[in-house]
DNA sequence: CCCTATCGATTTTTT
DNA sequence: ATCGATAGGG
């Protein structure tokens, strides 16, 4: 079929023995097809760990060598800044060095660097600067508080929410207004909330991440001459996960995949078009799984793929469907709950793998209980050779990262929390990037407000009043005026840290901001920084601190200092907006970079688009997959079926499924009930060491985790540990004989749930193994409901009604 | 203007 | 349980 040795290519044809062979070599046809078909539109409906990256890094790189494109004339976006450094490094793996000059990056930063070339078009300063979820929540609540918009209801949260929600529709006040319902005065608020938050943006030379798409896609329609350049530029665009892009980029895909000069012609506009093969749309190749569409909430339109053959007209479709990441089991137990989703099309993934290992399922007491079965199973796994890095842990909601945590720390297994409370959130690198936002982009009032009072120098609201009005009357900046101290109307010593502060940030930006026509050095950023942290006093004031949390403040700014160092050493030429730029745009999935050798911990949603050979899926419980919230929105339920599918098809071996029986949220304990989500997977793929069925049948809630454990000791069975402490703790918990026809599997179905029973005080009851007792009184409601028993033997109890081993006499 | 104590809400997922 | 916002005293 293909010649060992690899000739000279002469040829520049992509089809028949040219220069794509390799390319292809070890793809199934379908892949291969993706790889050389050439066409205007290409859909690639690519299942879970199909191999769609190397899919596409494949197809680029046969574009590149056959010549059909140049580097510069690609476009691919991905999801995760991580994601497209990987790509790229693929491609380069595949072509070499030729690679260069490529487009590959997110959605955010392909826009950003759009609108720092044509950003002066409409009103901004190349300088912009990005505003992240908290900025933007900080900005709208002072709006909120200046319209006293909390008296119809309106919060923060539910006003950025909204926003965010219209942005991705592409609407902004204006066009709002037209659609809402006026005569509401809530609406009219948050319209005048919206259009002023957008003033403040504009003011502040910056835009928020909805923007960075929503103010492209405004760029290339209401200039389509600046389009047309990106149109001419980008001859072939790959969108992958399109199954998750929301209408804005979807909008600002379709503008880049216009014939250029369409409608500069149409206006009769003088258009340059010489080069004959840019008349023609750019061609469009887009990766995706419906199945996996997990972002519904954040304005993802799972129809962008469902109708890409309607939006494009003879788009070609390739399906991938053969798995080469999983074992047979673990593909038939995700195709099962797929299933359950009624809308989709059907689509099963096969491997030729084999069955591989069952699923393993375990039921804790508590949270702690099942944290410790991770932590347990981990230690196991570690001795059968599989490394820390291709492990992982999932969860539903960020709060549930903790119990793991406490136990893995307890258990001395690395780990790595992905995503949570990220380094950038912290208050103190906030702070620092204020200072340089300060530097770079004085027209950012927001920061600037931020760092008038970190360290504390007295400045306070009424201060801070007196500067804004007094910039107000004078049709200056709020940086601007701090030049000028003494006109503020303020004390002699306020004056005189105000002029300390516009000093520093001064000296600050003569370093970081040299003269137009210079290049800052290298070290301009980090040198800036440092002069920031240092004689703005922030430094010092961390130090001399007593809260001894504050040590830990100062290392995180050394952090970021380093960061600022290696960034110069990436970027040679980088400036100071630049590494902004990219501070601003680092997501969850991004910071893997030392995540080896160790596992890890992130959300299920964190999850996509990863692969590991073991991963534990905890928390599977109704309220929280799916979701408590989800339950009641349109659609809710099948979009955390889809989430659970996504986190089941990351494992390539081994799979766990875990729950507890117990949850402490709020600081209260309450019942859990396994996911329904189990149930759909077929009983007999799940082995479990503890099923839901055992926990209840021999009562109690006490979590076995925090008191009858041992070093090395297994999960807490009621009799406690039956094996030495040295001993692998794999293949323990044979089952008796007559036990699988009890318990194997069949579990949720018959938990018990004495969600109705109603106690009153003195009522007797009888518990599995305290025998009787009286009620002395019944506390909380739902399922919180505790009895409080006073046991003839065994002594006072409080017992979670829901699901104590109980009964009425 | 700063510090501290109390109260309240908070936990869905994120570029 | 923990974080943040608010209010009242120093």
């Amino acid at each position: 079929m293909s010649d060992p040795i690899k000739p000279v290519v002469v040829g520049s044809q992509a089809a028949g023995g040219g220069p794509t062979d390799d390319l292809v070599d070890g793809l199934n046809e379908p892949q291969r097809e993706a790889v050389t078909y050439r066409g205007p539109a290409l859909l690639i409906v690519a299942g879970a760990g199909s191999g769609k990256t190397s899919v596409l890094t494949r197809r680029i790189a046969s574009l590149l060598r056959s010549r059909e494109a140049w580097p510069s004339q690609i476009l691919a976006i991905t999801f995760t800044n991580k994601a497209a450094g990987e790509m790229r490094e693929r491609v380069r793996g595949l072509i070499g060095d030729t690679a260069q000059g490529m487009w590959i990056s997110t959605f955010h930063s392909a826009c950003v660097r759009i609108l720092r070339r044509e950003a002066e078009q409409f009103g901004f300063t190349k300088n912009f600067t990005i505003y992240d979820s908290g900025d933007s929540r900080a900005l709208i609540k002072r709006l909120v508080k200046e319209h006293e918009a909390d008296a119809f209801g309106l919060t923060p949260a539910s006003v950025q929410g909204r926003i965010s929600k219209l942005k991705n529709e592409l609407a902004d006040a204006e066009s709002y207004a037209r659609t809402a319902n006026l005569s509401d005065p809530a609406e009219r608020i948050f319209v005048e909330l919206f259009a002023d938050y957008q003033r403040a943006l504009q003011r502040a030379n910056a835009f928020d991440f909805d923007d960075l798409i929503g103010q492209t896609v405004y760029l290339f329609r209401a200039f389509p001459h600046v389009a047309d350049v990106y149109r001419r530029r980008f001859r072939h665009i790959l969108v992958d996960e399109y199954q998750d892009t929301n209408h804005a980029q979807y909008a600002l895909i379709h503008e880049l995949t216009r014939p250029p000069g369409a409608e500069g012609a149409e206006h009769g506009g003088g258009m340059m078009i010489f080069d004959a093969p840019t008349g023609d749309a750019a061609s469009l190749t887009v990766v995706g799984d419906s199945d996996q569409s997990i972002y519904a909430f954040r304005g993802a339109d799972i129809r962008n793929i469902t109708e890409f053959e309607r939006d494009y007209p003879g788009a070609k479709v390739v399906l991938l469907e053969q798995n080469y990441r999983s074992t047979q089991t673990i593909l038939s137990a995700a195709n099962a709950v797929i299933g359950n989703n009624f809308d989709r099309k059907d689509k099963k993934l096969w491997t030729d793998r084999g069955a591989g290992d069952p699923i393993i399922g375990y039921t804790g007491y508590s949270q702690h209980d099942e944290a410790q079965f991770v932590a347990d199973e981990v230690e196991a796994l570690r001795r059968r050779d599989i490394p820390y890095g291709e492990m992982a842990v999932f969860y539903r909601t960020n709060s549930q990262s903790r119990a793991l945590e406490e136990i893995l720390i307890r258990a001395a297994v690395p780990y790595k929390i992905m995503g949570g409370t990220k380094f950038y959130d912290r208050a103190e690198i906030k702070d620092a990037l204020a200072y340089v936002i300060a530097v770079a982009n004085p027209a950012d009032e927001l920061s600037v407000r931020r760092i008038l009072n970190r360290p504390r120098r007295g400045i306070g609201d009424v201060t801070e009043t007196s500067i804004a009005r007094y910039a107000a009357d004078e049709g200056i900046s709020f940086r601007d005026a701090l030049a000028n101290p003494s006109a503020l109307g303020v004390g002699p010593k306020i004056q005189q840290a105000i002029a300390q502060l516009d000093a520093v940030l001064a000296e600050a930006s003569a370093i970081m901001l040299p003269p137009s026509g210079e290049v800052a050095p290298p070290t301009a950023v980090t040198e800036g920084l440092n002069v920031l942290l240092n004689k703005s006093g922030y430094l010092d004031a961390l130090r001399r601190s007593k809260d001894p949390q504050d040590e830990a403040r100062v290392e995180n700014l050394d952090e970021l200092v380093a960061v600022t160092r290696e960034f110069a050493r990436n970027n040679p030429e980088g400036t100071v907006l630049d590494f902004l730029t990219e501070v601003a745009l680092v997501s969850d999935a991004d910071d893997l970079d030392d995540a080896s050798g160790v596992v890890s911990l992130m959300t299920m949603h964190t999850a996509k688009g990863l692969e590991f050979d073991a991963v534990f899926v905890t928390g599977v419980e109704e309220d929280l997959i799916p979701h408590r919230i989800s339950a009641g929105e349109p659609g809710g339920p099948q979009e955390e079926r889809r989430l659970f599918y996504v986190a089941l098809t990351r494992a390539r071996k081994k799979l766990h499924l875990s729950l507890a029986m117990t949850r402490a949220q709020f600081g209260e304990v309450t019942a859990a009930m396994p996911s329904r989500f189990l149930q759909e997977i077929p009983h007999d793929l799940i082995d479990w060491r503890q099923s839901p069925g055992d926990v209840n049948s021999r009562g109690g809630t006490q979590s076995r985790a925090l008191n009858a454990r041992r070093p090395g000791g297994g999960y807490g069975g009621s009799g406690g540990s039956r094996y030495g402490d040295d001993l692998v703790p794999l293949p323990r918990r044979e089952k008796p004989a007559g036990d699988i026809a009890k318990f194997a599997n069949r579990i949720p179905a018959k938990v018990r749930d004495n969600g109705e029973l109603e106690l009153a005080p003195g009522d007797r009851i009888r518990h599995d193994d305290f025998g009787e007792g009286r009620i002395d009184m019944v506390t909380g409601e739902g399922a919180k409901r505790v009895a409080h028993v006073r046991f003839d033997t065994a002594g006072p109890k409080k017992l979670l009604i829901k699901i104590a081993p109980i009964a009425k006499l």
